[in-house]
DNA sequence: GTGGCGTCC
DNA sequence: CAGAGGGACGCCACT
């Protein structure tokens, strides 16, 4: 064990630490940045090894309404990082460490952890105090492991960012720092190194970690100090970060937390099956390529195709290169039987190397769960997303790849409920523009492509035919994305002047769409930014570009961020309610997984009724547009069913 | 690290 | 005229 800590040369190393960091700090003051930057506060931060010391902190954290706190742990998964200190800070550039897992060798004698934790409760827990985290969807998971709660009110600075301007930046703290504090902050990987000499946190001696790990709640707090004026002066913003951003945050830690049961055999299973299939399709390619190449390089592919079988050039990759993409080979495969072995090979192939192969690795062994993580702050719509794995891109339109869903199952006497809106985007659409056809088409609950078809081409609804009904989908989907007529008609593979008619019927029968499609350009290049119905903002410094494509592009984007914007805002209000109703309510249900338009949950058998009709109620009610929204529900022993 | 491709909504 | 579909994540090949 460590010998008595010599606390006075300790905090003599520390406070030479401190001097250097100070000195770079107003060093690197200069910025050119336009943001009106803070001015630069020295730094005094303290690391807490004794209670007397510690005494000192609990004293200033019952004065104050307000704090930055965070936690340092041994790794970034929330599942199995252990923690082995926080830090807190009270007010700018005065922040404490309060280590109590550091386990090198000669590591000093520090606090107990569950004492620490035990005597932080009490304001983390506090509701008249406001809690400052960055990213605390973190800290929150690792406190739940250890049973542990922030009840107090929360502020995140990443979400504030995210809110305030979501693409001005990445809102890591090291980013946020330097564009808003004007301020070089330590990166991680100064202190404990990179790659596979990297040292996990607890190896990291006192004086390094202990400044690192305070720096972090002083710019936290000083990071709110410079968003949240941005934020709560802004009748917009507000409403967006404090009652949609802030409550997420305790259901998203919720969900991951949940996790969802997988069938690893079935997986195993499909794997073995798709290696069979792959190596029957590689003897094929080779027999009709008349050589050996990897079916997974689109360069050897490439020269297989366009230089020894002199197949035509379709398209180019934006590089210059001949493309081999799904479209292409789809084509060429009408007239060669090579580009058809390679779509089939395309297809198994990345469902084995990113799914069954894949989400087993990632299963938990004690559970057999999965754990993913919603990134809150990247999409710059409002989009979450998903990570490690992405539970958001899981196969579902090809026969084969939907077996994949079978394998997301429900524990026994469980079963898993599937909610999807129903054509949410469109919904909104027909909300934003005010267009009266598409409106009366949604209030009556007409099958809306089949409405569309019938309007576009004249016919009544019965007459509608197959292909009519699918290209008036296009359209409506088109339309979402600010699609053209080339692009219409090469979804629909027919001539560019059809495509035309076809969108200038569409226009005629639903002027409001046009109208609102007009204005939303005229808006974006006006303000230079858009906004979704509840008040989210996506700014858009490219609408005034010289360059056509880039003005183009950011046109397109203006089109479709308030709709698809719009539809994040909607399930997010949802998730808070759900997640509001089940804590209340105690249902014995859970939501596991969101994919944008989708909420699952996992049920008890004997709670499917009620917990069905609150969720239809529940996402349905959270948002009231000029339309009703709709969900469609399906349940089922896996997700595959549920659909 | 970048490019090409493919999965989802 | 030319270019012409929004938002993500992740795998593989290649440099």
């Amino acid at each position: 064990m460590a010998t008595a800590p010599d606390l006075e040369a300790l905090s003599a190393s520390f406070e030479a630490y401190e001097l250097r960091a100070w000195r770079e700090a107003l060093g690197g003051a200069a910025n050119a940045e336009a943001e009106a930057l803070p001015e630069a506060v020295p730094t005094d931060y303290d690391l807490v090894l004794t209670q007397e010391q510690l005494n000192i902190w609990l004293d200033r954290l019952a004065a104050v309404e307000r704090f930055a706190f965070d936690t340092e742990t041994t790794g970034l998964n929330y599942m199995d990082a252990e923690i082995v200190g926080v830090s807190i800070c009270t007010t700018p550039g005065q922040a404490a460490y309060i280590p109590f897992g550091h386990d090198y060798p000669e590591a000093p004698q520090q606090l107990e952890q569950s004492d620490v934790l035990d005597q932080l409760s009490v304001f983390l827990n506090d509701p008249k105090k406001l809690v400052i985290g960055q990213n605390l969807k973190f800290d929150l998971s690792i406190l739940a492991r250890y049973g542990r709660t922030i009840n107090a009110p929360i502020a995140d600075t990443m979400l504030e960012s995210y809110v305030y301007n979501s693409v001005a930046t990445r809102h890591n703290m090291d980013d946020l720092a330097q564009k808003y504090l004007g301020r070089k902050t330590v990166k991680f990987d100064e202190i404990a190194g990179k790659g596979v000499k990297q040292r996990t946190f607890n190896q990291i001696e006192l004086e390094a970690a202990g400044h690192y790990a305070a720096e972090d709640a002083d710019i936290t707090f000083q990071l709110h100090e410079a968003l949240w004026p941005k934020i709560s002066g802004d009748n917009r913003l507000l409403p967006v970060y404090q009652n949609l951003e802030v409550p997420l945050i305790r259901v998203l830690s919720q969900i991951e937390r949940n996790g969802v049961l997988i069938d690893c055999k079935m997986l195993e299973t499909q794997s073995e099956e798709i290696t069979r299939e792959l190596a029957d399709l590689t003897v094929t390619a080779f027999d009709l390529a008349g050589e050996t190449f990897n079916l997974s390089s689109p360069k050897q592919l490439q020269a297989i195709l366009f230089e020894k079988l002199q197949l035509p050039v379709l398209k180019k990759t934006p590089k210059g290169q001949p493309s081999t993409n799904e479209s292409v080979l789809q084509e060429l495969a009408l007239d060669y039987p090579l580009p058809k072995v390679v779509i089939t090979h395309r297809g198994l192939s990345k469902l084995k190397s990113t799914y069954t192969d894949q989400l087993p690795k990632l299963v938990r062994s004690q559970s057999g769960r999965l754990h993913t993580s919603y990134q809150q702050a990247v999409a710059a719509t409002g989009r979450l997303s998903s990570t490690d794995p992405n539970l958001q891109n899981i196969p579902i339109r090809t026969e084969a790849g939907r077996r994949v869903r079978k394998a997301f199952v429900a524990p026994p006497e469980r079963s898993l409920l599937a909610a999807d809106y129903s054509q949410i985007e469109l919904r909104i659409m027909a909300h934003l523009s005010g267009d009266e056809g598409l409106t009366t088409a949604f209030q009556q609950g007409l099958d809306i492509h089949r409405a569309t078809a019938a309007e576009v081409f004249g016919v009544g609804l019965d007459a509608v035919t197959q292909d009519q009904r699918r290209s008036a989908k296009a359209i409506n989907f088109g339309l979402i994305y600010g699609m053209s007529a080339f692009g219409l008609s090469k979804q629909l593979g027919i001539p560019r002047v059809d495509a035309q008619t076809y969108m200038d019927l569409y226009f005629q029968r639903y002027p409001g769409v046009q109208r609102y499609m007009q204005d939303i350009r005229a808006q974006a290049a006006d303000q230079g930014y858009v906004e979704t119905w509840f008040g989210r903002r996506l700014y858009l410094p490219e609408i005034k570009s010289s360059n056509f494509q880039m003005r183009q592009a950011a046109e397109r984007t203006a089109i479709n961020a308030p709709m698809q914007g719009t539809a994040a805002d909607i399930i997010k209000r949802a998730m808070i309610d759900v997640q509001d109703w089940l804590n209340t309510s105690n249902a014995p249900a859970s939501i596991i997984m969101q994919v944008h338009d989708e909420l699952v949950l996992e049920v008890d058998d004997a709670a499917l009724e009620e917990t069905q009709a609150a969720i239809i109620r529940l996402m349905c009610g959270a948002a009231e547009l000029s339309i009703p929204l709709e969900v469609e529900v399906g349940v089922a022993k896996d997700w595959e069913g549920a659909h």
